[in-house]
RNA sequence: CGCGGGGUGGAGCAAUUGGAAGCUCGUCGGGCUCAUAACCCGAAGGUUGCAGGUUCAAGUCCUGCCCCCGCUACCA
């Protein structure tokens, strides 16, 4: 660590609580912050961990209106949940609190009340829909309605999905509210804004800055850069919501502070906690409000955007206003996502496991580990279960675990548990001993560089060489040929092991203290300093305890019982086919739909769209202009000839701004294949289909 | 041409500023037997998506093309 710093202040992602936290939370953030700070704290620094629920903002009213509750009681529900979860996964953290406590609304208050009196605020005025039954002005995705343009009946109040065009909420034709289907009213509301625009030029140095310093990863610059390309927006920071930290302006009692803007001060809440706890309420501030503070905020690649530039810009302009002056992140090494079986994680679509289910089945550390060797620091990467499982049973069992067990075993049969003598080095001892010399040094640089994935092959790779150096000292043999050289061998097996305790309690902190407690040494390995992992600390004639298998392999059983257990979670790809048919109709409904047999006369695809193909078919003598979205899996030139089925009196539609007179017919399946419909044998075109 | 990411031995991934294509798993063969049938050694397997170009030298830089994924819903 640079020598500017004295302490080091590390922060990971809030989670959102309406909903569990499943691996891709852990891979993505909380996972790389918890070894950097437990790495941090071997070697002694002076380290506070922060974490907490983000428990404000629209979608979590929603679920409570769903469930017909309160949102505290949906809040209390998730935050006791995922508190619990990350405890279990052997989260360090100081302290986990939670943005709906009256410390954290006073915190969001006192922001917003010195922005507002520095004048950084701006009012706007606008026009939003408001639905009267829910009692709600309606957030973008809170709406939906008729596309202006293309007519598209699902287009949400930001976006239309189907012709891309960005739109106003007010345009839309028709609109619903999303939670009731009422038709909202157009309401006038005022709202403030952070003009995030102008601090753009000093965020840019800001970053540029601090990456020289600390060397940014290059995934978060790409997104900064992404984001300064467009230039930056101001942003909303209230909302007209009931739930949420109230807006402390006369007249604007109704109002709620936008989640976004609170949940990054959630930070600074939980530290603030966190000192309250101890005799030094005020402790926080060493870290918070200090320049010799290294801080470092862990998260997800989605949210790269509020850390890396608007909290930045709000501590900034805190900091032009007051006299405290708060420390901006030094770095922010984003991760990407990781995929479940090479899907993304879907609350929805139910595809993924919750980190609560998972530890119903195993134990945390494996899952560690594996994640840890997996995570996704340069790309999108992938938690599979027979990597898992192999990663366990090869690597964590066999390499590691056998390693120990196979010294200590040694160790007792032939010296009764007894640190045997070390005597005149060979060669390869000497090797061996320069090796372990190096390895934590090593591993150091790679957790600085925040580059966790490295370190974990590099630490997993000592407990690789020890196996080798146990394998060619051939202690089985110089046992009875020559025991001085057998005691030397063991004796440097068994301070590798000691040594492997510190170097992995970052990763696997369980399988660490177990290590630990069975070579009878006190405390924790961290404790003991992470340099020391370097040296040969035991002290010969130390006793030890009686060792016992370190890590359980994982049996296939074991495996499918859990994926069993989670039978709603069929991978999107390949779910079964619905065997679900529609209601039944009656003939005549059938005969209302008039499908006739169509040559494709020309075929061509759609300009800027992916999709679409625009057909002009000819039924019996007329002719027509069908739009289908076929594009991704015919040619057009391939259509041209064919006989096709369309709907012939299907109500016209504009597609892309172009007509489409009929409805191509085409079948598909769940793997994502697609084939139109055509007739068996040559007939002429206009001939009806019944 | 909407934006961005990615195509490397059977699988999953590495490869600072261009400088001998590596790692783990799997497969095959061998060694060892202290240990959780574990450990160690060796081998096979790649024209780095395709086609051009720059260079003494290209996985890496440039141009064109093909394919996969994210950018849309809960969601890191």
């Amino acid at each position: 660590m640079n020598s500017r710093f004295q302490r080091i202040l590390v922060t990971a992602a809030l989670p959102y609580a309406n909903g569990l936290l499943h691996l891709g939370h852990l891979a993505g953030a909380y996972l790389p912050a918890d070894i950097y700070v437990r790495y941090h704290r071997a070697r002694k620094r002076d380290v506070l961990f922060v974490c907490g629920s983000d428990e404000h903002g629209v979608a979590i009213t929603v679920t409570a209106e769903k469930e017909q509750t309160t949102p505290q009681a949906v809040v209390d529900r998730y935050h006791a949940l995922n508190k619990n979860a990350f405890e279990k996964f052997g989260m360090s953290f100081d302290n986990y609190s939670r943005t709906s406590l009256p410390l954290h609304h006073q915190t969001t208050r006192e922001f917003f009340t010195a922005f507002h009196k520095q004048g950084v605020l701006r009012e706007r005025e606008e026009q939003q829909l408001y639905c009267e039954k829910d009692a709600l002005f309606l957030a973008d995705r809170y709406v939906e309605g008729t596309c202006p343009n293309c007519k598209y009946d699902q287009a949400r109040g930001d976006q239309c999905e189907n012709c891309g065009s960005w739109l106003n909420q007010t345009e839309l034709i028709h609109p619903k509210c999303k939670i009731c289907g009422a038709t909202p009213v157009v309401r006038q509301t005022t709202h403030w804004y952070f003009p995030l625009g102008e601090f753009q030029q000093r965020l840019q140095a800001y970053i540029e800055q601090r990456s020289k310093r600390d060397g940014w990863k290059e995934n978060v610059l790409r997104y900064c850069e992404s984001w300064f390309k467009e230039g930056l927006q101001d942003r909303a920071v209230t909302r007209d919501l009931s739930w949420g930290v109230p807006v402390p302006v006369a007249g604007y009692e109704s109002k709620v502070i936008y989640v976004w803007f609170d949940a990054v001060l959630g930070y600074i809440s939980s530290a603030k906690e966190w000192a309250a706890r101890s005799d030094d309420p005020d402790r926080w501030k060493k870290y918070w409000l200090s320049e010799e503070t290294k801080y470092v905020a862990f998260i997800g690649k989605d949210n790269v955007v509020f850390h890396c530039i608007v909290f930045p810009a709000f501590l900034m302009a805190w900091n032009d206003g007051a006299e405290e002056q708060y420390v901006l992140p030094e770095n922010v090494p984003a991760n990407e996502f990781l995929n479940f079986e090479s899907q993304k994680f879907s609350k929805s679509r139910g595809w993924g496991i919750d980190l609560q289910d998972f530890l119903k089945f195993f134990p945390a550390d494996p899952l560690r580990y594996t994640l840890a060797i997996n995570l996704p620091e340069s790309r999108d990467s992938d938690f599979y279960l027979r990597d898992f499982q192999a990663r366990t049973n090869n690597e964590l069992a066999d390499i590691l675990g056998n390693f120990v067990n196979r010294t200590l075993t040694f160790v007792e049969k032939n010296f009764g548990r007894k640190v045997p003598h070390l005597g005149e080095l060979t060669e390869m001892d000497k090797e061996m001993i320069a090796r372990l010399d190096e390895v934590p040094r090593k591993v150091s640089e790679l957790y600085e560089q925040y580059r966790f994935r490295d370190g974990v092959i590099e630490t997993m790779n000592l407990a690789r060489l020890a196996n080798k150096y146990f394998n060619d000292s051939e202690p089985w043999k110089t046992s009875t040929s020559n025991p001085i050289q057998c005691a030397t061998s063991l004796h440097i097996c068994l301070q590798i092991v000691r040594s492997l305790a510190i170097l992995f309690e970052p990763i696997v902190p369980t399988i660490a203290q177990r290590i630990w407690t069975t070579l009878n040494l006190s405390s924790s390995p961290h404790t003991a300093g992470w340099e020391s992992a370097a040296d040969l600390e035991l002290p010969e004639g130390h006793s030890f305890n009686k060792p016992e298998i370190l890590v359980t392999k994982i049996e296939d059983s074991h495996i499918e019982e859990m994926v069993k257990s989670l039978s709603g979670n069929t991978p999107p790809a390949r779910p079964a086919l619905s065997p679900e048919i529609k209601p039944t109709i009656t003939l005549d409904d059938f005969k209302k739909i008039d499908l006739r047999v169509a040559r494709v006369l020309k075929a061509e695809r759609v300009p800027r769209s992916d999709k679409l193909l625009r057909l002009e078919v000819e039924i019996g003598s007329e002719k027509r202009q069908v739009v289908a979205g076929i594009a991704n899996h015919y040619a057009p030139e391939t259509l041209v000839g064919s006989l096709i089925v369309v709907v012939a009196n299907l109500q016209p539609a504009k597609l892309m701004g172009q007509e489409s007179q009929g409805m191509l017919l085409a079948a598909s399946d769940n793997t994502g294949r697609l084939a139109i419909v055509t007739v068996a044998s040559e007939l002429e075109s206009g001939g009806t289909v019944k």
